[in-house]
DNA sequence: ACAAATACTGTTTTT
DNA sequence: CAGTATTTGT
């Protein structure tokens, strides 16, 4: 067991105080590296220890599923117990578990599923060809927004004020509606729903409300920056006088308002909850070279709440800047800097590249794959959501519930089985004159013998094969349940018929979807729990993160966005260019400047030693070629920080006979310039293609007439 | 019912 | 440019 000593043992001042304080709300505002989860878990261990509140008395809510599996693991560690009686998860997580709990006085039916985001997109694209909207003037897309925003605002349809004077709001509201309409008849339940029926089974139930307070006696509230206004309401809701809230976060670090993240909630709370408010800012992580640089860029924002990181670490060297021609010579001149860092003894997985969009990354890609570093790009196509792993779901899904029109539609005719657009329109018809599942449309045009033999037969032939799946599986386990799913449906043939690379590739992601159910299957046995083929199917879409692994080691490729919260030796931040970071639609708009900023400021503190900057001076974009300025935020780094650095290895397509640009900034005091003509007294005639080191470990990049391009010292090389 | 041709459209992402 | 979405043609 361990003492008291032992949970402030290492700890700073501040984050000692923040650990023991007495029972209060508390604001705790934590710096980029200034170890915000360490003292979140510290105060948990803390309160179980020191005021005997038991972890079943706490709620700890986080964004992702990452983010709670860290903090459980760090609690488990920290005090040697397991956390079963404590609620940790994420704010979706819990309010599903909520929901399933008290799925009656919700209003839901027992086995409703969770609609992901692209499903969601289905059902509105759907809805609006029933509807003979025209989807070019009600684009699918913006009525999502709409009707996610209105949720998350916690507005039902219903309480929206009726507008007689704008057609097209009035049509986003009637869509509003007819969605959720569609929703309760799927018995579907998409992510922001989940937030808001929680909400309302809270606040329109007093005993429960009154339940659940006295049971979080202590809510605590990661990345507390990132809450939006349900969120934020959903957590008033279980705060009663007795409660006490925690709450962590980072204003500098809220880059997610474009999604409806409310930085303001950090001022609500404080007025709402008014308690301790403790600022962390001591950096562990980086050197106070890039937090000095880092520092001076966000104190370019106007609205902050105020806050100078600091380190007791080492000062570091210098940020490194460089000034490319393009984006290719950007990426070229990264790769050889990875190259002289794995040399250096940085282990690939310890650097990453950094990029405000993901399209950037396949210049690097290619620069990485040509000299053969190993290296793995986060974002992109998640396992589930693939195509294929979607599809085994959604006959999973129809299976289960046969209400699922979405799943219905997804099916229907994949593996193709001669049912068309013809013929489901049909259905569909049938469906909506009487408010009937497509899948009850099914049955009874089949009984009715309306349609061509042809299709008849199709649909016979599929109504009965969802018919025995259902009987099959029926006292099978889950793990078995899919597994016949998967290949009486006829996925995994239809994948194997053509085993081509790319069937290939779909069938081994279908056993992958075994193995997973498996894993889930026997984690929840372990925990003494027979987990249902629907419970998987919840997971499968609530934790779809399945945490791309950091596996192998490969340089790490990512958008800033998805390098929030992490940490790397060596940063590579490419792209810093106006119209692209910050990008175009940002330039105008002062507040979203300003989150431009934060990204950037959360990019460079993801770097411990060294960070390398790189902007191109024209960028092919879009497929045209512009020229680009170099990013505000660069003239927002001090001078004293920066050392500009020029390539280390020949550029493709460089063209000699124009000047290479001058760097923007501090150009160096060398002799030594770009461009210019010397001789080697062996390799002849030559020109300088870069220069690097110092006084007699000067070195010139030489590209000679005759030999290639080399490194020579500069002592060898004359002017000529 | 399917393949090929053409039009379109471009941040950032978790749940 | 490159990927997707929709439309057209067989």
């Amino acid at each position: 067991m361990h003492s008291n000593t032992d949970l402030l043992y290492n700890l700073n001042p501040e984050q000692q105080a923040a650990v023991s304080a007495a029972p209060e709300h508390m604001l705790i505002l934590a710096g980029a590296g200034s170890g915000k989860t360490r003292v979140l878990v510290h105060r948990m261990a803390w309160l179980a220890q020191n005021e005997g509140i038991g972890l079943h008395h706490m709620l700890a809510v986080t964004f992702t599923n990452k983010a709670a599996r860290e903090i459980k693991h760090r609690i488990e560690t920290l005090l040697n117990v397991p956390t079963h009686g404590l609620w940790l998860g994420t704010f979706h997580g819990i309010a599903h578990r909520l929901l399933r709990m008290h799925y009656q006085e919700a209003g839901l039916s027992q086995n409703f599923q969770v609609l992901d985001s692209d499903d969601q997109s289905r059902l509105i694209k759907r809805m609006l060809k029933d509807q003979n909207l025209d989807d070019k003037y009600y684009a699918p897309d913006k009525i999502q927004n709409f009707i996610n925003q209105q949720k998350e605002q916690g507005l039902r349809s219903h309480q929206l004020k009726f507008n007689s004077h704008d057609l097209y709001r009035r049509t986003l509201q009637e869509m509003y509606a007819l969605y959720e309409h569609l929703c309760k008849k799927n018995e579907v339940i998409d992510f922001a729903e989940l937030l808001l029926a929680s909400f309302e089974l809270i606040q329109n139930n007093e005993p429960l409300k009154t339940q659940y307070q006295e049971r979080f006696q202590h809510i605590l509230v990661d990345e507390f920056q990132d809450t939006n206004t349900i969120q934020y309401a959903w957590l008033k809701q279980l705060i009663g006088p007795k409660n006490k809230l925690l709450v962590v976060g980072d204003d500098d670090q809220s880059i997610y308002g474009w999604r409806g993240a409310k930085i303001e909630n950090i001022h609500k709370v404080q007025k709402d909850f008014p308690g301790l408010m403790i600022r962390l800012e001591q950096n562990y992580r980086s050197t106070q070279t890039i937090l000095n640089a880092a520092n001076s860029v966000i104190a370019n924002n106007e609205s902050r709440l105020g806050k100078s990181l600091w380190s007791e670490g080492e000062q570091g060297i210098p940020i490194q800047l460089y000034q490319a021609f393009n984006e290719i010579d950007e990426a070229n001149f990264v790769v050889a800097k990875i190259q002289d860092l794995i040399e250096n003894n940085y282990k690939a997985d310890e650097i990453a590249i950094l990029y405000r969009a993901n399209a950037q990354s396949r210049v690097l890609e290619e620069a990485l794959l040509q000299r053969q570093i190993p290296y793995r790009v986060y974002g992109g196509l998640r396992f589930f959501d693939r195509a294929e792993i979607k599809n085994a779901l959604a006959y999973a899904r129809l299976t289960i519930n046969q209400s699922d029109d979405m799943a219905f539609e997804r099916v229907i005719n994949f593996p193709a089985r001669g049912i068309g657009e013809k013929t489901l329109g049909f259905i569909r018809d049938e469906a909506k004159q009487n408010n009937r599942s497509l899948w009850q449309s099914l049955s009874i045009l089949n009984q009715e013998q309306q349609l061509p033999t042809r299709a008849a037969l199709s649909l016979a032939q599929f109504q009965a094969l969802i018919a025995s799946l259902r009987e099959e599986i029926s006292e099978l386990t889950a793990p078995h349940q899919l597994e016949k799913i998967l290949n009486a449906s006829g996925l995994i043939p239809y994948y194997q018929a053509e085993p081509d690379e790319k069937n290939q590739g779909r069938v081994d992601n279908l056993r992958e979807l075994l193995n997973a159910i498996d894993e889930f299957y026997q984690n929840q046995e372990k925990q003494g729990h027979t987990p249902s083929l629907s419970e998987f199917l919840t997971h499968a879409t609530l934790e779809s993160s399945t945490d791309q692994t950091l596996e192998g080691n490969a340089v790490q490729l990512m958008t800033l966005h998805s390098a929030k919260g992490l940490e790397f030796p060596a940063v590579f931040l490419v792209g810093l260019e106006e119209e692209l970071f910050p990008g175009r639609a940002c330039q105008e708009d002062p507040i979203r400047l300003e989150e431009e900023r934060r990204l950037c400021y959360v990019g460079m503190t993801r770097a411990m030693k060294v960070l390398y900057l790189s902007h191109a001076e024209q960028r092919r974009l879009y497929g045209e070629t512009k020229p680009h300025t170099p990013s505000r935020f660069l003239v927002e780094i001090p001078k004293s920080c920066i050392e500009s650095v020029r390539q280390t290895t020949p550029i493709k397509r460089f063209r000699f006979t124009e000047t290479p640009a001058k760097p923007i900034f501090q150009q160096s005091s060398s002799p030594w310039k770009l461009g210019m003509n010397v001789r080697h007294t062996k390799f002849g005639e030559g020109i300088v293609l870069a220069v690097e080191g110092e006084k007699d470990q000067l070195r010139l990049q030489i590209k000679f007439r005759e030999c290639g391009s080399k490194w020579i010292l500069a002592d060898f090389i004359q002017a000529s």
